[in-house]
DNA sequence: GACACTGGCGCG
DNA sequence: AAAGCGCGCCAGTGTC
């Protein structure tokens, strides 16, 4: 089968016109170096059986809006580029000049109105995808890196279905907590005023740092990474001061108003729903971003998070299944270190972190602050955590111990699973000499292992990197072997959520179960599922 | 008015 | 000199 470049042009973005509401326009098709056309006549807008295009996932969903039919197979240079060289520019302009050395007009300097000139450049773009293609065909093949690039093509017609489905969320909520957080912001704002006599500007760091430092000489305990005396949380928290603690507390509400109360409505279409754009290559690590609105942020732990979440609904009738990876990124690190401690603890379904705090503080019965010291030590491993960066985090919890104590747990963590540091001198050692990692479907990150930090980022890497694939994997499957009526609404890392009929759910829930603990990766340790059938987000 | 940067903070 | 990993979005500020 032949292949033919293909770049679909559509309306300007800017104001409401995002990428999901972008109107197609025109189609070029590049079949060889020298063969190419472009249309703007619907009539002429014949999709070949075989195409190639720069962020498919744009194309295709233009296509499939336009009511046009897809090609029966397609490739990506978006996608191959990102795999080829995480670090670099993606821009189908920048890969010109790199790989073909040429030199293209820049969007900008074409006069859209200028028919002839427009036309050139959009056949322009479909040749140069073209192009493109023939050498990275060839290295995704060398670098061995077909395994990631099938699972990154495959999984695009699974986004198109979960944003163009979105989740539902319920106004009026929304509204109602909308209210209630901008009064209470204004009575945070009452104390603070009251507490610093008088009206000082809290949302300005520059205002807030000359009244704090300058003014009432507190004694600013961090820097910016600048440089500049910081107003932050941490620095806020260790002034131990009820303006500070008032500041704190009005940043919360500014912080929902700003971000989400006033914002989510304007990302609901008419239904109420709200339609995410995923980017499934948005990391360096194979993580998916989000963004208009980013729905992995939304706040979720605090009081007024799952307020917040509680406002994205089931309609009525129906259900949400909210499933998530329980300790997925441990699971991996059990997999990878092989450590028998960590596998046995997974595969007898014992509670991980309370293992871990039998085991550093050498006792049967253990307390509810130990197990929490823990359970930062198991998640600080795969940040490469420090002596210094537990104490901070467990100050910023408010628990007591010293950095000598922290120095101590640290130890006694390596030394109880011995494999972890194993196989962490084993990424540093593999990504000094070869100059990247892998993750479990090949998907790669360059470094070179000369610093700290980068040692720090292979190790995350492999794991996190390793969690997402997982995660990508079960979003494929669930696409392919759900029901048709129930749908993928939303992935957010290690949680995907599920919209489907009342009457289903339960048998949704069992099949959801089945397919996200089972795949193909020969793990060492089981994956675990926990999932909650619920009316809304934040439900238990 | 558009754009870039900074500090800050939400999530996993 | 020291830094725990990966993101996107906000308001304020500074610049052209």
């Amino acid at each position: 089968m032949n292949i033919t470049g293909l770049d679909v042009e559509t309306t300007e973005f800017g104001g409401n016109i995002t990428s999901r509401n972008a109107k197609m326009e025109g189609l070029a098709l590049a079949y060889s170096k020298d063969l190419t056309e472009y249309h703007t006549d619907p009539s002429k807008w014949i999709i070949p059986e075989y195409i190639v295009a720069h962020h498919a996932k744009f194309d295709l969903l233009k296509l499939k809006q336009t009511g046009l039919n897809l090609p029966i197979k397609f490739e990506d240079t978006l996608i191959a580029a990102h795999l080829i060289d995480e670090n670099d520019g993606h821009g189908l302009k920048h890969l010109a000049r790199k790989y073909l050395g040429v030199q293209p007009k820049n969007y900008k300097e074409v006069d859209r109105t200028d028919v002839e000139a427009f036309s050139e450049y959009a056949k322009t773009d479909a040749k140069y995808t073209y192009l493109l293609w023939t050498k990275f065909q060839k290295e995704l093949k060398s670098q061995d890196l077909n395994r990631v690039y099938e699972l990154e093509k495959k999984i695009i017609p699974v986004f198109h279905d979960m944003e163009d489905y979105g989740m539902m969320v319920d106004l009026q909520s929304l509204e109602e907590l909308g209210k209630y957080v901008s009064e209470q912001r204004l009575e945070k704002q009452r104390k603070v005023w009251e507490l610093a006599g008088e009206e000082i500007f809290i949302d300005s760091t520059k205002v807030l740092k000359e009244f704090l430092y300058d003014r009432l000489k507190f004694r600013c305990k961090k820097l910016t990474k600048k440089g500049n005396l910081s107003t932050d949380n941490e620095a806020l928290l260790a002034l131990n001061h009820p303006l500070a603690n008032a500041i704190l507390d009005y940043r919360e509400f500014t912080k929902m108003e700003n971000s989400f109360t006033n914002k989510l409505p304007l990302h609901l279409d008419e239904n109420n729903r709200i339609h995410t754009d995923y980017n499934p290559l948005g990391t360096v690590t194979g993580r998916c971003s989000s963004r208009s609105p980013n729905l992995q942020q939304t706040s979720s732990h605090s009081e007024l998070g799952k307020k917040l979440r509680s406002c994205f609904v089931a309609p009525e009738g129906k259900k949400l299944i909210v499933a998530d990876f329980s300790m997925q990124e441990l699971r991996v690190l059990a997999h990878y270190s092989n450590d028998p401690l960590l596998l046995n603890s997974f595969k007898r379904g014992d509670d991980l972190h309370e293992t871990t705090a039998k085991l550093i503080f050498n006792r049967s019965k253990i307390s509810k602050e130990e197990r929490f010291i823990s359970k930062l030590i198991n998640f600080g491993v795969i940040y490469g955590i420090s002596p210094d960066g537990l104490h901070k985090r467990l100050q910023g919890e408010k628990v007591k111990i010293s950095i000598y104590d922290c120095i101590n747990f640290i130890n006694r963590y390596f030394n109880t699973y011995k494999k972890v540091k194993d196989f962490l001198d084993t990424v540093s050692t593999a990504v000094r000499s070869r100059g990247y990692v892998r993750s479990i479907t090949g998907r790669r990150r360059h470094l070179t292992g000369e610093t700290k930090r980068e040692l720090r980022q292979a190790a995350n890497f492999t794991i996190q990197g390793t969690s997402a694939d997982i995660t990508k994997i079960s979003l494929l499957n669930l696409h392919k072997e759900l029901p048709k009526d129930a749908h993928l609404i939303g992935v957010v890392h290690d949680e995907v959520i599920i919209e489907c009929s009342e009457e289903m759910a339960e048998s949704v829930k069992t099949l959801t179960i089945e397919i996200m603990e089972n795949n193909d990766f020969d793990l060492r340790v089981p994956m675990k599922v926990d999932i909650k059938v619920v009316d809304n987000w934040s439900e238990k």
